[in-house]
This record gives structure tokens, sequence and C-alpha cells, in this order.
DNA sequence: TATGAATGAGAATTCATTCAT
DNA sequence: AATGAATGAATTCTCATTCAT
């Protein structure tokens, strides 16, 4: 217990060094130009160690692709459940959690996750089945609940709230990929709240009751 | 006239031909994951001849971006151009348009292509620049003109015609990087024309005048 | 006659314009650095022009060697014949023959040429065998015989004429690899004459009869 | 001890096996002719390899000229100074240590890289900066010093020993370029030892007290 | 478990050279 | 005689992956 290495929790830790420093490379250089050596010198690891936790630079991507995504659609669910659908409040949130879901989404991590999953989706499909199931659809669905109970409660007409999840994301995201030059670069909160806010009372216009 | 070889045709076509080849390989695989050999042999021409007409694989691929930005766009305006705002008319013409519009944006040379910007824009910013100067922009300004025509004629009311034609498109495409998995998938044009036209309404219930 | 074009003449000038483009490509360069494309664009003639002239680049040089060596030689042969054996003038015009020669042979087309031939001698031997015949040894001759006859006036003691024409040539260019660093650099003559003339002087005290 | 497989010691051996390869490949055929490739097979290593060791070709020749000039330098040091200034022997130590100087610079490594380095020096001037400091300068010092101290015992009479030493080797190397065609041939040390001789001998004429 | 060292396969690019006109 | 266009071969260099320790 004395001379005991304090090593074996770091042992753990390897992977999860591993694919923190992975998230920046892939980020910035995209799948192909990301070089293992570089994820390896990033992690203060040895390649050898790499392959060892994860067999291979395409399974580490999956991972790293599925570890965002959970992060990210975590975030986002979340902003959505905060949507109050009480008279008063309704509006304000909708705004706000819209701006939130999106903020979500644009965090640099998750921008590059778009553009690079969207990149290697042609090289491997599955890519865009983890997507959907484990980011997309949850998202869409929470959101439909809230806009369902928000039709429930008489604020707005939805006769299909998925298609109105999904019109609603797409109009609050309108602006932002001509701002942020597709997720390259970062869009001040202020501008992304602007813009948001923008897309949302087009939707209302179409959707109040 | 009789011994005449029939290659001085072919010289010239060099360029084009390696154009054509190049398509869709990019298009397939993206841009690092092509190479200027498999390129050359699609083109059933040498490497040299590739590098004496383009310079380099890089400039190769921004001169087929270019290409198909032009073509595309071409395609697009001419679709928004054919929007009709006399009274009887303008609601089909203004769906058929968009549908077109959204088609034209569907090939499978300009879905790639959107998949494949995107995910070089990080390598190459100027690809970003090139593409909405080329391609987004003239769009979005006919169609913008379109839809002031529309409210000045009384049909719709528009405060800010450059901001709606991105709405109206956004909507147009709500549903199609699902159905086309990021563009992956060719939808079917009757698939495509009814999702198109969801949005369209949803946008006319917003500015409907 | 009044139409007749003006090439006939051009048409002879075609090789020696290729040979005065070559000259400065292969000094800079070398020869494996020099592209025949870079040779062609310089003199504004198509490569195959310099192929149906000189047969391939191999041979381009090696004329261009013979070229340079042969002027270089006469420059320098003209140098040494200036040596005036007259007692009153023998000295200054041994001193002054030498620095001609000396700077005859740092010309920069010269000091490349030596540079790049000794680089190119173990690839084409026969490189070597040339320039000793058509440059070398005819200066060594022309200064052996002046030096026998300085040695017949009485100024000087030389056993043997050949020798001492190669020893007196190693000492008046001693210094001067290091100054042009390897006739990289271009001596300014002022230095020149000076490093010159101490070298013909310690060659005096071994030789003055 | 019994399976003890005979790899360990190889492994380290890597880098001097690369370079032993790259040495012999350099002097034949030069920087620009000698592929990274040849030297691999050469050294029987892979191209990787190389570069993982020495980053590229220009490195590794850099580092392959270091070496040669590092220990032809050591040599060269050694044989000067091994001059015996005592009255007896100084004349004949004088010789056999020029002849010694001239000899370790006219081993096949020395002579290819001076002809080399020559030829390179336009591409690299460090090159020449290198050389200079490692090779040259060490050994001019070490012969300046050693004909001062001939001077001090009153053998001979050196005002500017710097100079004094350049001439004494510009004389010992009169006739070896002529006899080993540019360093291309090996000259037998007998003929060495004569060309030499005769060099000295003049010296000691410019220079006896 | 972790790694330094090694590699086979393949990338972009350039070159000397030759057709067909 | 001159050329634009084309090419086979070779170059340097990088990468994902795997041993042997």
């Amino acid at each position: 217990m004395s001379t005991a290495p304090a090593r074996p929790r770091l042992v753990t830790d390897r992977r999860q060094r591993i694919l923190d420093a992975a998230g920046p490379v892939f980020a910035e250089h995209g799948y192909e130009r990301s070089s293992v050596d570089a994820i390896a010198k990033a992690a203060q690891v040895s390649k050898p160690t790499i392959y060892s936790h994860f067999g291979g630079k395409e399974q580490l991507f999956r991972i790293w692709v599925g570890e965002v995504a959970r992060q990210t659609t975590e975030d986002a669910v979340r902003a959505v459940q905060a949507i109050d659908v009480t008279p008063k409040k309704w509006r304000a949130s909708l705004v706000g959690a819209t701006t939130d879901l999106v903020v979500a989404w644009h965090t640099e991590c998750a921008a590059s996750l778009a553009r690079i999953a969207n990149a290697e989706v042609g090289r491997d499909p599955e890519i865009f089945t983890v997507l959907r199931e484990s980011a997309h659809d949850p998202v869409i669905e929470a959101l439909a609940g809230r806009l369902a109970m928000l039709g429930n409660a008489g604020h707005l007409t939805v006769p299909d709230p998925v298609l109105a999840a999904k019109q609603l994301i797409a109009l609050a995201r309108t602006e932002l990929d001509d701002i942020s030059e597709f997720g390259t670069k970062p869009a001040p909160v202020t501008v992304v709240r602007r813009v948001v806010k923008v897309g949302v009372e087009t939707f209302l216009l179409a959707y109040a009751a």
C-alpha cells in the first residue's frame, strides 16, 4: 500500500484521454486528414495504445461521433424539456428553448461533427443511422411532444407535430449556415439569439392558433 | 480525307473528359479519398495530362466545384424565374418552381457537391466564398425578387424578401435530408414533390396576405 | 520577294538561342535540376525543337559544356600569351596574365561549369576527358611554354615547366574557393587581383632564378 | 538465453545501417540521382524507416556530409599533429604528414563528398558553411599552427601561417585532380606519395628559412 | 498494458521524351 | 522545321497498421 503506484486509475483514463484528444483533431481536420499519429501525440499516448483500445481509426471515429452526439443530444433534449406550456410563458420559453437547442448544436464540436459526419456518410453509411437514431430523432421526438402540448393547450394549431418540430428547427437555423460559414466560424451568441428569434416568429405566424 | 485520323477532336475534348470523369469520383469518394490516379483512369487519360490541364488535384477540384455550382445555379434560377405572379397561377407556380429548385439541388452531382464542399470548407475556406457567390446568393436573390413581386401583387405579406426566400427554401427542404439520407440516396421525384409542397404550404400559412 | 517572311535566318538562330538559354539554367540549377521544360521556356522554344536540334538533355548539356570550355580556354590562352618575357616587364606581366587567367575561369558561367562538370563527372566520365582536352591541357601547355621562356631568359629556374604551370595556377587560386564560396558568390575583381598576386609571389619565391 | 532473438541489437543499429548504406549511394550518384528507394534497398530497410530516422532525403544527406566531414577531419588533423619540429625530423615528417593529410582527403568517401558538396552548394548554401567550419578550417588551423612552430624553430620563414597552410595544401594536391580524374579514379598511394612530395618540395623552396 | 520501431501500400507530383499535326 | 498535347516511369513522402519487447 505504501509503494503502490497511482497508475491503476490512469490506465482506465487512457481511453478517455484518447477520445478527448481525438475530438479536436477530427473536428479540425476531418476524418481523412486526421492521422492516428497526430491523435496519439495529442493524447500523449503511443499509437498501439490507440489500437488496443479502439481497434483502429475508423472505430475510434465512430465512437467519437457517438460521444459527441450523445452529449449534444442530451443538451438539446434538456433545452426542449424546458419549454413551459403555461399561457404566460410559452412564447418566451419556446424562443428560449429553441435558441438553446440551436446553441447546443453549434458547439464547436457538434458543428464539426455535423460537417464531418455529413462528409463521411458516403464512406460509412452507418454513421447516418447512428446519428439519426442517437441524435436527431430523440430531439425531434421531444420537440414534437412539446409542440403537441402547446397544441393541446390551445396556443398552436399543430396537425402534425413531428413535421412542425422539423420545420421549427429548419426555420430557427435558417440563417446560421450563412453566418457561421458552414459551421467554420463561431457565431456570437447574441447573433444566434436574434436569428433564432426571427425564425421562431415565422413559425408562430404559420402555426399560431 | 480517307486516312484522316479520328483524334483531332479528342485532343480538345481531353479537358472536358477529365472533368466529366472527375465528377463522379469526387462525388462518390469526396476530395481526400479521390486519387488523381483514379480520375485519370476513369478519364482514360494519363496523370500528367491532368496536371498539365488543371495544375493539380486541388485546382481540378475547385474547377469541378465551380462547374457544378454554375450548372446547378443556372437550373435553379431558371426555375425561380418561372414563378408566375398572376392571380390565378401564382400558388401553383410557386409550388412548382420551388419543387424544381429543390430538384435542381438534388441532382446526384449537386447533392454530392453540397456534402463535399461542406466537408472541405475547413481545409479551403475559399470554397465557401465561391459557392456562396456563385450558387447560393444568385438563387436567393432571384427568389427574393419573385417573392417581393408576389408581395406587391398583394398575394403575400413579405417585409423582408431575402429572409423569406431563405425560409421558403429551408421549409421546402425540411424533410429532404432525412429522406435522402444526407443526399446519399436519390429521393424519388414524387416524394420530393410531396414534401416540398408541404413546406410551401407552411410558408404560405406564415406569409399569406 | 515582297511577302517573303524573315524566318529563314531565325531558323538557324534557334540552335544558338537554345544554347544561350540553357547556359544560365544549367549554371544555376545544375544538370539534374534543370528541366528541359525550363530551358525551352527560357529559349521561347518548344520542347520538341530542343530534341530535334540536340537529341536530348544529355547531349545539349555536353554541347553547352564544350561551348563554355572553348570560350573560357580561348580567353585563358590569350591571357597567357600576353606574358611578356622582356627583363623589365616579365614580373608585372606574369602577375597580370595570371590574374586574367584566373578571372577568365571565374566567369559566372565558367565557375558554374567547373562545379557542375565536377559533379557530373561520375555520371558521364567523358566530360572529364572533354574538359581536360579542350580546356585544361591547352592552358597548361601555353603557360608551361611561357614559363619555359622565362626560364630560358634566366628569370626563373624551371626544371619542369608543366609542373610549374600547374603549381602557379594552384597557388594563384589558393584562396579563391574560400572567397567565392565554391564559385557561388562572385568575387570582386580587386579581391581576385590581390589574392592572385599573393599566390604569384609565393610562386616566384620558389622558382626565382 | 537459448531462445534470445538476434534482433534487439539490430534495432538500434538501423540508423547506422542507413547511414552506411547511404554513403556509397550518395558517393556514387550524387544527391539528385540518389533515390531514397535505392538507399532503403541498400540498407535493407523500408523507406518509412529512413524517414522516421532522418526526416527526409535532404536531412539524411546533411547528416552523411557531417559524418564524413568529421571523420575525414579527424584523420587529417591527426596527421598534421604528427608533424615533428625537431631539427632532424621536421622535413621528413612534414612530407609524411602532408601525404597523410592528402590521403585522408582522398578516401573514396571524402573525395566524393568534396565533389558532391561542391555540386550541391548552389542548392543548399549551408553545406558550404558546415563543411568549411567542420572540415576545412580546423585542418587549416592545425596546419598553420605547426608551420608557425617550424617558423619559430628557425626552419621556415612563415610570415602568414594560415596562408602558408593553404598554399602547402594547394601545392600538395596540385596534380591529384588530374590523376584521380576529379576524384573518380582511386589514385595509388605510391603515386600520391610522389606527387605530394613534389608539391612539398616546391613549398620548401618558397618558405625555407 | 504500453510502446519504440518497422513496414506495405499508396498518395501527389515531376520529368524526359515522343506523337500527330 | 516547329509545336501542342500526351505519356510511362520514377520521385519524395505519408499513413494505418503491426511486431517484438
